[in-house]
DNA sequence: ACCGATCTTGACGCCCCCGTCATCTTTCCC
DNA sequence: GGGAAAGATGACGGGGGCGTCAAGATCGGT
C-alpha cells in the first residue's frame, strides 16, 4: 500500500536533521570564530555531512548567519511580547522586561557570546543594529507610555538608546557572575530608569 | 658642510608621512569594511605606496589595526583624564564626561565607525571590550565616589557598564541628528543617572 | 526486486590575499 | 659628482577558502 509522504518520511526526517545540526554547527562557530573569520567547512566540520552537502541547504555562509540569527531573534522577541501583553504596572513592565532578556543571555550563551563577537557582521548585512526590531517595539511602547502620561515626557528616542545600551553591557556583567544574577541586573536596570 | 641628520632629513620626514599616510588609510579601511573583510592591498591602496611598502611599517594587518586603535583610545583617555582632574562636583563629573566623549565622537566620526564595525576584533585581539581600559577607570572613579559618600552605595560595576553601554547607544542617536546634539545627549545622560 | 529520483560526497579548478625578495630608485655623506 | 646605504617596488610562489559537479549511495514507489 502507498505511504502517505508528507513530513515522516526518512527523506523527509534526514533533510530536517540535516538542516537542524548544519544551523547548530553554524551557531558554534559564528559564536566562536566571529563570521568574518568562519569559513563554510567550519561548520560542515562540525556535523557528519561533507561540505558540498552544505550548498543543498543554504546558498552560502551569510544566508546560514542570517538563519541562525532569525531563529534567536524570534525566540527573544516572542518572550518580550509576551512580557509586554501582561505587565500591568510601569515598574513590571521594565522589570520583567529586563528579566526576561537577562534569563535568555543565561539560558542561550551561544546566542549572546554570537552577538557580542558579530556586531559588525550583523549591522553590515541588515543594515541594522543588533536587537534593532526589538528596540524599535521598545521605542514605540515607550512614546505610548509617555503619551499616555505614565512617563514624564522624556525624549523617547534617548531612553529607549540607553536602555538598550545598558541591556547589553549589563549583560556582560550580570552573566560574569557565578551564579547568574539575572535578578540583581534586573531590579538595578528597574531602580535605575525608574527610580 | 655636513648636515645633521635627526628628524629632518628627508629620509626621515617620508618615513614620517609614509607611516601617518598608511594610519589614515588603514583608518578609513577598517571604519568601512572592517578588520577581517580588509586586506592589506586595500590599505596601500588608499596611499601612494607599493603593497611592499606596507612591510617596512608594520608586521602585518594586525599591527596597523593595533596601531589605529591605539591612536584613538588614547587621545579619549587623555580627554576624560582632563575632565576628571578639573570637575568640582559630581554633576560636572558625569555631565563633563559624557559631553567630552560626545564631543569625540562627532569629531572623529571614522572612529566611531572603526568602534562600532570592529567590536569582534577588537573584543578578540586585546581579550578586552572597546573602551575596556576607560570603563575601569570609570569604575575606580565610582567606587571611590561611592566610599567618600557622594554616591549611594550601589553596585558600581553595574552603574559602570550601565553608564558605558548608554554612552555608547546615546552616541549613536546623538551622532544621527542634525546638527549632532552633543549638549542635548549629555543633559539626558546626566539627569538618567543622577536623578 | 527493481528502477528512477533524490540526496550525498569530496576532489577539482578557481580566485584572492598574503609576505617575500631581487631589482630599481632615492638619499646621504664625502 | 660619486659610491654606498636605505628604502620602494611589484611580480611571484604558496596557501586557503569557495562553489561546482560527476560519481556513488540511498530512498520511494510499484
Amino acid at each position: 500500500m502507498t505511504q502517505m509522504v508528507l513530513d515522516d518520511g526518512r527523506r523527509a526526517r534526514t533533510k530536517a536533521s540535516n538542516r537542524a545540526a548544519i544551523l547548530l554547527a553554524a551557531r558554534e562557530v559564528f559564536a566562536e570564530l566571529g563570521f568574518d573569520a568562519a569559513g563554510v567547512r567550519d561548520v560542515t566540520r562540525g556535523t557528519n555531512l561533507a561540505s558540498g552537502t552544505f550548498y543543498n541547504y543554504f546558498a552560502d555562509k551569510e544566508a546560514v548567519f542570517r538563519a541562525v540569527l532569525d531563529e534567536s531573534a524570534q525566540e527573544v522577541r516572542r518572550r518580550l511580547r509576551a512580557v509586554r501583553a501582561s505587565a500591568q504596572t510601569l515598574e513590571a513592565f521594565v522589570g520583567d522586561a529586563y528579566r526576561a532578556w537577562f534569563s535568555f543571555l543565561v539560558e542561550d550563551e551561544l546566542m549572546f557570546k554570537l552577538m557580542q563577537r558579530n556586531a559588525g557582521p550583523i549591522r553590515s548585512l541588515f543594515g541594522d543594529p543588533i536587537l534593532g526590531a526589538g528596540v524599535e517595539e521598545l521605542l514605540d511602547d515607550l512614546r505610548a507610555a509617555i503619551a499616555r502620561g505614565d512617563l514624564p515626557s522624556l525624549d523617547a528616542d534617548y531612553l529607549a538608546g540607553a536602555m538598550a545600551g545598558a541591556a547589553l553591557e549589563l549583560g556582560v556583567r550580570m552573566a560574569e557572575r557565578e551564579p547568574a544574577d539575572v535578578e540583581g541586573a534586573a531590579r538595578f536596570a528597574t531602580e535605575l530608569f525608574l527610580g
